[in-house]
DNA sequence: ATCGCTATGTTGGCTGGCGAACATAAACGC
DNA sequence: GCGTTTATGTTCGCCAGCCAACATAGCGAT
């Protein structure tokens, strides 16, 4: 029974996954995580490119892109350190129509994809963490559907920027309107629009990449109800310590 | 070694997932397949409802629907005899927060919560198929948000007749324009200005609730990119027989 | 200090889908 | 056959976000 001190710069056990993990599980992976950085604005993986690896983010934030023929692009989900990136490993499909780009750069673990097969066939609790994640992407995913749908680009953003909140810790991003744009898949200048609004109402302030909360509960009741949606269901499926205490 | 007909009017095995399954997983399943109708309209499950069978159409499909506080709503998924509804069972969360509601009647076997988890366990072909189906369904519901946000109503309702067109063994929909107004979260009005259209242009006939689609190929070139990504992402994960044949 | 690049600000016209209100017409019950 | 119900047709003003074009301003590099 290793003793792994919680809060070292680097320790897996920063992703909620691999934390949930029961120690004997996590002592026989330990051996087989590589530790590596993910740079600001890295592509992990294009749309359709067989995935080698399944990565533990532990800080940063990845997004998972749809891209279109004609250059637009939106984002179906964002992972942190609550979850994983390249489910198709243990999926079945090696592969996914959609890219993966580091939204905001931080670190990860990442397991080969032959040792992640092993373990997922075992029918153990990283099976069963995978499995509940992939469920909350999926409905993380589906209400962005409807919320491309339904809400304005007030509401979107607004929810954009808890949702990365909440997958950082600290009250502030780095991140240009422009990027905001893609991912959002609407053009810059309808987010300078909406982040004007935010900034005159008092709820972040921004600069030249850098986006600063400064009222995050007001932010909140100007998001739509798709954040609160998708909050409730990570936390119902997910390990606990998920959004808790990160204020 | 039971010999099954497979062209009888009521068998498992027009549920593509049952009839990949090696015969003997098959076999020790079968006891356990209770037939079931799906009448039009029926509201399968609830947002949130904690789901108690795992439903193999045979016939038939299958709305998955995203539900809004104000009542308006977008339908995120499509399923026929190419999977299975009411994954939430063998992904562990026991419930999702979409609805699930048939749109077109028809037929479906189901399995019991406790015998799903039972076979999933296993680590068996259904194992293997269930999350390969579920990762299908990852990329149709991605495809739906990215289309969501950058489709003309046009192109999406081409998409979404195409699509509910794989899942039916003729070129005719019973379903009404306030319908597919809510599946596509658009007004009915909406629907009725694309679908004269499509009319006008020779693609489609219709006339109170039954649309036939005439010009299928010319439907093709109208609907937008989603259709076919959607489509060879489905053919390149599931078993073969799908949509395969039906022209 | 200046240049240049990148991020943000702003404007004007355009259009697709919204909201509401109302018109017609096909099917159905009796 | 007649009235009711349900499905579809049509119109008008409205607005969010698009497209294009251009203006300014912070920041780094030399």
């Amino acid at each position: 029974m290793l003793k792994i001190a919680k809060e070292s710069p680097h320790d897996p056990k920063q992703n909620l996954i691999l934390a949930a993990l029961p120690e004997q599980d996590y002592e026989r992976l330990l051996p087989y995580l590589e530790f590596i950085t993910m740079p600001l604005g890295w592509r992990m993986s294009e749309s359709g490119d067989h995935v080698n690896f399944l990565h533990f983010p532990t800080t940063g934030i990845v997004s998972l892109i749809y891209d279109l023929e004609n250059g637009a692009s939106s984002e179906v989900a964002l992972v942190g350190n609550e979850g994983m990136v390249g489910i198709s490993i243990f999926m079945g499909g090696d592969s996914m129509p959609s890219s993966t780009e580091v939204q905001s750069a931080g670190y990860a673990y990442r397991l080969s994809r032959k040792i992640m097969k092993q373990e997922f066939a075992l029918g153990g609790q990283l099976q069963h963490l995978a499995l509940l994640f992939t469920q909350a992407l999926i409905s993380q995913t589906s209400q962005t559907a409807v919320c491309n749908q339904h809400h304005s680009m007030d509401q979107r953003l607004s929810r954009w920027l808890l949702m990365s909140l909440d997958r950082m810790h600290e009250n502030k991003l780095m991140v240009t309107q422009e990027l905001i744009g893609n991912l959002l898949g609407v053009r810059r200048e309808s987010v300078t629009e909406a982040a004007g609004k935010l900034q005159k109402d008092g709820f972040i302030t921004y600069s030249r990449g850098l986006i600063k909360v400064i009222d995050r509960p007001k932010l909140e009741m100007q998001a739509c109800e798709c954040y609160q949606v998708v909050k409730q269901e990570y936390d119902r499926l997910l390990p606990h310590p998920f959004l808790k205490g990160l204020k």
